[in-house]
DNA sequence: CGCACCTTTGAAAGCTTTCAATACGGGTGG
DNA sequence: CCACCCGTATTGAAAGCTTTCAAAGGTGCG
């Protein structure tokens, strides 16, 4: 936990990249190599605070994190999950004063990098701004379906819906199998993200457990029967855009 | 309805660019004397197609539409309003096919630019890249608040909510007064994007109006109590980032 | 005038929340 | 090694917000 990864050892980042959007080996290195810093947050801190100027391009490197936003009454609403490889900020180069909270959910590495180092290595690069653009759109993507999820799901099917996005998105950076993977979240934060209660959420879950679709063991989460998981919450993973490739885009040499 | 702006005045992306972010008059013109043509959809028409191929910028004029995706139930939920000035596929440049439906939800008239033909003016342009990439990133924040909106308020609050947003952003467009605005909106239309449906859209707005917070006649709104009403829902302008100006940020001339 | 679409209203049902109490699990100290 | 503790998860019963079903009332337009 909290090691800092080498310059040799691919980023998360790097792999998605690599691997789905087929950008190029030598100018991921160079992203690779790019001045830049560590630095590590512990669970429940800041990374971002909402209405805070932001300055740096920050990266996820390891650990949890989410977007969310506070409401007058004290409740949260997780808006969107900050893993491994996502880009925390990035909107710092044209958006001054951040709209929502950054909050770390697990112990957190992130790499710090100045957004003018960032624009100087994307000019020298054919790939690489493709690249980070299609890293944003594809949060976006994860945020158009956060809000179908939301408002036209039943309460079994957002958490089945939730369960299957994230073991994607951790298969796309290595840190799950087709089966098993970590999900380092309270039943209150997984409230906080599905509109629900921590109570609701304990039923649901426990339902899809002993439907025998999924095995839960403390934050293990295996899936058993993704056919019927996904049937039930109307799953697809087109939204991922894995099937993309920076030289078919306008941005590559086509 | 439905006539199409000659390029002398300035298109509704134009006014907010130069308004609220500050972009050059005219690299603004350059836009607007860029190579493209206007398309007509009528009401209901699907201006792009879930899973199609995208290969044109298309840009809002007049009308308004929306993104959505429909459920195997025939359910709906819409995910984002587009409305004058809007960019209906910011994301052309790196994803190829899109993962949602974009309808007409009136008569609505765009204009196609092609991708190319834009980069090259975007690239002889030092505020157009930040000026169009703050515009989308205001349709992020939009969509972090509709998340927000759908995940933690109430039927009361989601309506409230959105009516104050809707107007904020056709008073950016010159498209309403400081009091009324035009919704074109059925009851329905608003329960697919509130996550409610319409019988209960229709009950909690007119406890809107027996309130004394709003008037509607018909598809006009009228803001009566506007301090009540973004109280009940907690609405802050903060996330359409208007204070903000493209010479201030890191792709500005700082 | 009539049809199509939209809105309103009532009553019953349903999904989710609330409140409150109990159980579990992992780490610490005795 | 066991007792204790804290945060987290589970369970029950009642309440509440929203939906569903159904029917009636409006409104605009050909």
């Amino acid at each position: 936990m909290n090691r800092v990864a080498t310059s040799v050892i691919m980023s998360p980042l790097a792999t998605r990249l690599g691997r789905l959007y087929k950008v190029d080996q030598d100018e991921l290195l160079e992203l690779e190599r790019l001045t830049h810093s560590h630095r590590l947050y512990e669970r429940d801190s800041i990374i971002v605070e909402r209405n805070q100027r932001q300055t740096q391009f920050i990266l996820m490197i390891e650990g949890w994190a989410a977007r969310c936003r506070y409401s007058p009454d004290g409740s949260r609403q997780i808006i969107h999950f900050l893993l491994p490889g996502d880009l925390a900020t990035p909107d710092v180069f044209v958006i001054r004063y951040s709209d929502h909270d950054i909050v770390a959910l697990s112990d957190v590495t992130v790499r710090l990098i100045d957004p003018e180092a960032l624009t100087a290595l994307i000019a020298g690069s054919n790939s690489l701004a493709p690249g980070l653009w299609w890293a944003a759109e594809l949060e976006d993507a994860i945020l158009r379906e956060h809000i179908v999820r939301l408002g036209r799901r039943s309460a079994r099917a957002r958490i089945a819906h939730l369960l299957l996005e994230l073991h994607r998105r951790l298969l796309n950076v290595d840190q799950a199998t087709e089966e098993v993977f970590v999900m380092p979240l309270s039943q209150t934060i997984i409230a906080d993200t599905l509109g629900l209660t921590n109570v609701y959420v304990s039923r649901s879950l426990s339902q899809l457990v002993k439907d025998g679709m999924i095995d839960v063991k403390g934050r293990i989460i295996s899936i058993i029967d993704r056919a019927r998981l996904a049937e039930e919450c109307d799953f697809d993973i087109a939204h991922f855009h894995e099937n993309s490739s920076f030289k078919e885009s306008y941005m590559g040499n086509n």
